[in-house]
RNA sequence: AACAGCGUAGCAUAACGGUUAAUGCACCAGCCUCAUAAGCUGGCAGAUAUGGGUUCAAUUCCCAUCGCUGUUACCA
C-alpha cells in the first residue's frame, strides 16, 4: 500500500441513525463533530470522506411504521428526510449517506455474511430463555419478576421459547482481540470508554445471535431463507457499502479498494460495545483490516437533567437551528463541551458563550478594526506584508504558533482547546490595539503606525477565521468576505486544494492593499428571550 | 448489589507529590472611545465533597463515608 497515499485520506463515520423517530439533539451533536472533523482534514488538503446515514431493518421499525398506517418503506423514507433537512440546516457536508434499505447494501451485507461463513465462524443454534413479546426481546431473569412477568410489562407474562438462531462465534475472537488493545492503546477512545471494554472482554465473550426468524423487515440469512438476518451483519456493514462509488457494482472488493480501512468511528458511548468489540472480531473473521479508531463521545443532559421523551425536556434540533443559527449551535457544542464527557445544555450558557467568544471578542473586534480602516485610512488596505514585521512582533508570533497548535488540537479531537488557542490571538489583538491606540495615533497624524497596527489585527482575525472554519463556516465566510477574501469555506474543491492551505494557514497572508468591503457586525449578541 | 470512574470559586475547565491552587465566562470598579455598552486595566471569589492516614510536603497516594455517573451482552 502506498504510504503517502494512506496519509493523504480521512474516513469518518457517524453511526447510522435508527429510523425510528426524527432525529434528536444526541444524533446532530455526533453529526456536527464528525463534520467538523472532516472540514478540518479537508481544509488541509486531505481526501476526506464523512459518512453519514441510516439503518432502518427490524421489526421496531416496521411497528412504528404500522402505527402510523404508512408502508414501512414509505415510513424509512419520511424520517430520512428528516435527517436529510436536519444535515443541511447544521451545514454538515456528508459524502456518503448510507441507507441499509438501499439497493447496493443487500449484494454486500450477502457476501460479508458468506465470507464469515465460509470460514465457520456462523453456526446454528438454539435460542432459549423466556421472551416477552411486547418487548420483543429476550429477558434475563433478573428482569423479569419471579413468577415471569416482564418488569417493563407487569401485566404481559413472559413467553419460553426455544428457537434456532445463528450465532457469531465471538468467543474464538477474544485472543486476537485483547491483542489488538494492547497494540493499539489509542483504538478506544477516550481512556475511561478503553477500560470499560477491556473489563467487558476480560470477563470473557459470549457467541452472539445474528439472525431472528419472524422478522420480515430485513435481509433473509443467504443460506437459510427462513431466518432473518438481525441488526449488527446488516447495521455495520452500512460503513462498507458506503464506501461504494455510486454506480459501482455492489460487491466487497470494489468497496474495500480505495477508501478502507475507515480512520475512525464516532459514536455515542451507547453502542460502544459493537464498534469495538464486535464489529472488529466480524471484521477478522472475514480476514479484513480493521478501523484506526472508535470514540465514543459523552451524552447531552439539558439543564443538567438526563433527557427524554418521556421526561418531556427533549431539545428540538431543528427549533435551535431555527432559533440560533447553524454557526451558534455548532459552536456551542464543539466549545462548550469536553468531548469524550457529558456535557450540559443550558441556555443562558449557551448564550454566554456565544456573545462572548462571536460577537464580543472576534466579531466586534473585526468591526472596531475595520471602522477604523474606514475613519483612519479611507478604507484602504494597508501596503504591508508580513515581512514589515519583526519576528517578536506579539501577534506575529502567536500567529505563527497557532498553525502546529491548532493542527494538534484538531487532530486530536480536542476541539474545545482549538477554540480557545484561536480566540487567543482575537484576544491579544483586541489587547493590542488598545496598547497602540489609534485613535490618539490619527490625531497625532502618525498614519504609517496606524497601518501598522490595523494589518496585524485584520490579518490575525483572518488568520484565526480560517482556523475556525471548519466549526463555523458562515462566520467565517462573512469574515472573509469583508476582508475582501472570495474564498467559500462551504466549497468543497475550493477549500481543499493544498495550496490554499500553505498559504491561508500561514499568519501574513492578507495582501497589500486589499480590496476590504464594508464591515457589517458578523454576529449579533444574542438575549435570553424571556419565557425561559 | 458488585465492579469502575468522578466530586476544584456562581458556571465551565487546569494543575510530573513541592512556591501565596491556574485560566475563561459571569459579576464589581476604574480607564478609553475605533467598535455590536464592545475594548483595556484592576478586583471579587476556593478550608480542592466529608473524615482519617502515609509523607519534610497531598488537589495529586491509601482507607472510610456521602453524592453523582458508567458497566454488569444481543440495548441501534
Amino acid at each position: 500500500m502506498n504510504n503517502s497515499l494512506l496519509n493523504n485520506k480521512f474516513v469518518v463515520t457517524t453511526p447510522l441513525y435508527y429510523v425510528n423517530d426524527v432525529p434528536h439533539i444526541g444524533s446532530a451533536y455526533t453529526t456536527m463533530i464528525a463534520d467538523v472533523l472532516i472540514r478540518f482534514q479537508r481544509l488541509q488538503g486531505k481526501s476526506a470522506l464523512l459518512i453519514t446515514g441510516t439503518d432502518e431493518h427490524g421489526q421496531k421499525i416496521q411497528r412504528t411504521a404500522a402505527e402510523k398506517g404508512v408502508a414501512t418503506q414509505e415510513h424509512c423514507d419520511r424520517v430520512v428526510k428528516s435527517f436529510e433537512t436536519l444535515w443541511e440546516k447544521l451545514d454538515i457536508q456528508y459524502d456518503r449517506f448510507s441507507r441499509t434499505t438501499a439497493q447496493p447494501h443487500s449484494a454486500i451485507v450477502k457476501e460479508f455474511f458468506q465470507r464469515v461463513w465460509d470460514r465457520g465462524d456462523i453456526y446454528l443454534d438454539q435460542q432459549q430463555g423466556w421472551y416477552c413479546v411486547s418487548c420483543e426481546e429476550f429477558k434475563e431473569a433478573r428482569e423479569l419478576t419471579d413468577d415471569k412477568y416482564c418488569l417493563i410489562h407487569p401485566n404481559k407474562k413472559a413467553e419460553w421459547r426455544d428457537e434456532e438462531n445463528y450465532f457469531f462465534r465471538l468467543s474464538k475472537y477474544q485472543p486476537q482481540l485483547e491483542k489488538i488493545y494492547q497494540d493499539n492503546p489509542d483504538f478506544i477512545q477516550p481512556v475511561s470508554r478503553r477500560n470499560e471494554v477491556l473489563n467487558f472482554v476480560k470477563q470473557g465473550l459470549k457467541d452472539f445471535s445474528i439472525s431472528r426468524l419472524h422478522l420480515d423487515w430485513g435481509f433473509p440469512v443467504p443460506t437459510d431463507p427462513n431466518h432473518t438476518i438481525y441488526v449488527w451483519f446488516d447495521a455495520l456493514l452500512g460503513y462498507v457499502t458506503a464506501l461504494l462509488e455510486p454506480g459501482q457494482e455492489p460487491n466487497l472488493e470494489n468497496a474495500l479498494a480505495q477508501w478502507w480501512p475507515i480512520n475512525l468511528h464516532l459514536i455515542g458511548k451507547d453502542i460502544l460495545r459493537f464498534h469495538a468489540v464486535y464489529w472488529p472480531a466480524m471484521l477478522l473473521a472475514a480476514e479484513l483490516p480493521i478501523p484506526g479508531k472508535v470514540f465514543g463521545h459523552g451524552f447531552l443532559t439539558k439543564d443538567g437533567h438526563k433527557m427524554g421523551k418521556s421526561l418531556g425536556n427533549t431539545l428540538d434540533p431543528v427549533a435551535l437551528v431555527d432559533k440560533y443559527s447553524s454557526d451558534a449551535v455548532r459552536y456551542y457544542f464543539v466549545k462548550a463541551i469536553e468531548l469524550g464527557k457529558d456535557g450540559d445544555f443550558n441556555e443562558h450558557r449557551f448564550i454566554e458563550v456565544l456573545n462572548a467568544d462571536l460577537a464580543k471578542n472576534l466579531g466586534n473586534l473585526l468591526n472596531r478594526t475595520l471602522g477604523m480602516l474606514k475613519k483612519y485610512c479611507q478604507g484602504n488596505g494597508p501596503q504591508l506584508t508580513a515581512a514589515d514585521y519583526p519576528e517578536d512582533h506579539p501577534l506575529k508570533v502567536i500567529g505563527k504558533n497557532l498553525f502546529h497548535k491548532v493542527t494538534k488540537a484538531y487532530e486530536n479531537l480536542k476541539f474545545k482547546q482549538a477554540c480557545e488557542d484561536i480566540l487567543a490571538l482575537a484576544d491579544a489583538s483586541n489587547k493590542y490595539i488598545d496598547d497602540g491606540a489609534p485613535w490618539s495615533l490619527f490625531k497625532q497624524g502618525k498614519q504609517a503606525e496606524i497601518e501598522f497596527i490595523l494589518y496585524a489585527v485584520l490579518e490575525s482575525i483572518r488568520l484565526s477565521a480560517y482556523f475556525l472554519s471548519p466549526i463555523i463556516p458562515n462566520l467565517s465566510n462573512d469574515i472573509y468576505h469583508q476582508l475582501g477574501f472570495d474564498l467559500d469555506f462551504n466549497n468543497k474543491n475550493q477549500i481543499s486544494q493544498p495550496a490554499i492551505f500553505a498559504e491561508h494557514s500561514q499568519w501574513g497572508q492578507l495582501r497589500a492593499n486589499q480590496n476590504l468591503n464594508k464591515a457589517r457586525p458578523i454576529f449579533s449578541q444574542l438575549e435570553l428571550s424571556s419565557g425561559n
